[in-house]
DNA sequence: TTTTAAGTACGAAAATAATCGTACTATTTT
DNA sequence: AAAATAGTACGATTATTTTCGTACTTAAAA
């Protein structure tokens, strides 16, 4: 399971953001960015639901969404499979393409540096 | 373009590997991990063909197929969409997320060391 | 020279994903 | 109280992806 498809995860994507949501609210989200109805966006949630993706809260007239998988275990997943299927599994390689494409503040090689000096440790 | 699906990244995997093969050898490594008919992966090879995604050689009776998209591209766009989808763009999340799934070996903590200071050269 | 085996082609079915219209209900506005 | 608005439910359709059977062809084996 928690595999979700390309649109799931863009619903998903919203939910983590904001933690609970009504359809409208995700409706109008991405309809930012792409065409589509009302009602497109609602039965993708009602089939979420029904997946088991998402909480309901029936309580008012307008429903409310959360989210049932956690962020990080979908990322891991993703990128498990990714990982699999891709670069052959690799993480070195998919990490230096990642960091290739969109380049790390300052802030953030630290981060990495530190990660990685971690890992190190264990490793022995 | 380039966004292979599922099965035809599964397809693709194994000629990057190989350079060059016939169905019958895709077939056989496919049917190593799942279940699945000769005729499904030959049709799935004559699609990508019909494509555009590969190249195929019919000179002799057994055709033999090789990838027109390049490994490194197509996992470009991969980790592009990826990011944008479930990582909010963060590189350094997904790199992160990465790395600690399957541990780099002494060599490649080496060069993600190096990658990392090439990137902070750069920066300035 | 028959058979059998190994190929290709391709239509069609099955499975999965995504979209949308219509009906119905409850709430707000006029 | 009527009308307009904002919701949910849900069946049906469309699109896309995956699977497979059948027909046909060529090469190899008996």
């Amino acid at each position: 399971m928690t595999k979700p498809t390309e649109s799931e995860l863009e619903i998903l994507s919203i939910l983590w953001e904001l933690k609970d949501a009504s359809v409208r609210q995700i409706h109008e989200r991405l309809a930012e960015t792409k065409e589509t109805g009302y009602t497109t966006t609602l039965k993708m949630m009602q089939l979420m639901h029904a997946k088991g993706m998402l909480l309901r809260d029936e309580e008012n007239r307008t429903h409310r969404y959360r989210p049932i998988v956690q962020q990080g275990e979908t990322q891991k997943s993703l990128v498990k499979n990714l990982l699999s299927i891709a670069f052959g599994g690799s993480s070195t390689s998919l990490a230096l393409q990642a960091l290739g494409q969109e380049k790390p503040s300052k802030e953030e090689l630290k981060e990495i540096r530190a990660f990685l000096d971690q890992l190190e440790k264990e490793n022995r």
